[in-house]
DNA sequence: CAAAAATAATACACTCAGTATAATATTGTC
DNA sequence: GACAATATTATACTGAGTGTATTATTTTTG
C-alpha cells in the first residue's frame, strides 16, 4: 500500500475524521429530533454503527458532542490583542468586538441555524448548564490574556472584573439578538446596543488601571 | 399519645429535621475528610445509617448536601429592595452590600470555616460547577427583582446586564477576599475595593435607566 | 383507645454516563 | 510479509439518580 505525501493526512487520520464526523453528524440529527436528554450514548453508538466507547473515545462527555468548538473565539481573541497596538487591552477587545459584529462574523451572526441550536441547548438543562461552564472557562481565559497584555499577574482581580463583565456583556447582546431574531426575523440594532451599554460599564469600571492605558 | 399544641413542630417533623441534619452532618464530615468525589452516596447512607434513598428524598442531588441555603441571600436582596424608599434598584442593592460588609454579615464575613469550605468547593469539579449554577440561579433572581423595581419586564436585558454584573463584583470581591485572608489571616480592604471598582461600573453602564433613578 | 388515613423510610430493580482493561482489527513502517 | 503502533471493540464495572411497591411510624378520627 502506497504511503500519502507527507504531510498530507494518511487513510489512519482520514477515516478517524470520518469515524469523528458521523458520530457528530448522528448525535447532532437525534438531539434536534428527540432532545439532548432523551437519546442515549448508547443510541447514538448504534446508529453510527460503532461500539459505545468509540464514542467516548472522541467525545470524552455527552455534552462535547454539541459543544466542540470554542478554542476559535480564543484564538480570535489572543490575535487580536497580540496586535493591539498602541490600544489598551479592553479597548482592543472592544474594537475586535465591534468589527466581529459590523463584518457578521459567523461568531456572532444570528442565523435560523444558531436560533435552533441555542433552543436546543435551552431546553436541556445538562446543556445549559455545559454553556454556562464553557462561558466560565472563557471568561478565565480571556482574564488571563488581558492580565498578561496589561503586564499584571492573572489572578488580577481588576482583570477578572474587566473579563467577566466583557463576557456577561456579550452573551446577554447575544441572547437580547436571539430574542429580537425570533420575534422579527433580524436583531436590528439590539445587538450593538447592549453591547456599547456594557462596554460603556466596563471602560467606567476599570479606568484608570493598565487594561485601559496604552502600553 | 398527646398531640402537641398546634403550630408547634411535631415528632414526625422533629424526626425529619433531626435525620435531614444527620445526613447532612456526615456527609460535610465525610466529605471534608476525603473530598467530594472520593465520597458515595452510599457511603453517606450507611454511615448516617439510612437507607440511600433516604438521602435522595432530602438532597435530590449529591452537591445539595453542601450547598443549602441560597434561598437567605435572594429574601435579604428582595427585602432591601421593597423598603428601598427613594434609592433607585441599583443603588438600593449596592447600599445593602456596603451595610452587610461593613456590619461583617455571615454572608459575606471571611472565616477560617469559609476558606475551608470554599478550598473543598474548589478541589471538586462538580461542586465548582454547582457553584456556579446557583451563581446563576441568584442572578437570574436578581435581575428579575431589578427589572420589577424599575418597572420593567423581566427579559429586560438592562437589567440583566445589571444584574450579571453586580453579580461579578461580588463574587470577584469575594474570591480575592478569600485569597488575601489566606495570605494575611484577614482581608484588609480588599473586598471593598473590588466591590467598588465594580460598582463604579455598572453604575456606569446603567446611566440614564430606570434602574438607576429613583423611583 | 382502636382503627384508619397520611407519610416517612426502606427494599429492590432499573437506566444511563463514564471508566478500566484486555483482546482484536486495522494501518503505518521497514 | 513481518512487526510496531494504534483505533476499535467486548466486557465488566462504579456511581448517580429514578420508579415503584412495601413496611413502619405518626397523626387523625371515630
Amino acid at each position: 500500500m502506497s504511503t500519502s505525501a507527507p504531510g498530507q493526512p494518511g487513510l489512519r487520520d482520514r477515516k478517524k475524521a470520518a469515524t469523528r464526523q458521523a458520530i457528530s453528524d448522528v448525535a447532532t440529527r437525534l438531539f434536534v429530533e428527540r432532545g439532548f436528554e432523551n437519546v442515549s450514548v448508547d443510541d447514538i453508538a448504534s446508529e453510527a454503527d460503532v461500539a459505545r466507547k468509540t464514542v467516548f473515545n472522541y467525545f470524552p462527555r455527552k455534552e462535547d458532542l454539541v459543544f466542540d468548538r470554542e478554542e476559535e473565539s480564543v484564538a480570535l481573541v489572543r490575535h487580536a490583542l497580540a496586535g493591539r497596538g498602541e490600544q489598551s487591552p479592553v479597548a482592543a477587545f472592544q474594537a475586535l468586538m465591534r468589527t466581529l459584529l459590523e463584518q457578521r462574523h459567523p461568531l456572532l451572526r444570528i442565523t435560523r441555524r444558531s436560533v435552533q441550536f441555542w433552543r436546543t441547548v435551552a431546553e436541556s438543562p445538562a446543556l445549559s448548564t455545559r454553556a454556562r461552564e464553557l462561558q466560565i472557562t472563557l471568561a478565565d481565559d480571556l482574564a488571563a490574556m488581558l492580565c498578561e497584555a496589561a503586564h499584571m499577574p492573572n489572578f488580577d482581580p481588576d482583570g477578572r472584573l474587566a473579563a467577566a463583565m466583557l463576557m456577561d456583556t456579550m452573551v446577554i447582546a447575544y441572547g437580547e439578538a436571539l430574542r429580537i431574531f425570533r420575534r422579527k426575523g433580524d436583531t436590528g440594532a439590539a445587538f450593538l446596543q447592549v453591547m456599547e451599554r456594557g462596554f460603556t460599564g466596563v471602560s467606567a469600571a476599570l479606568a484608570g488601571t493598565p487594561y485601559t492605558r496604552s502600553p
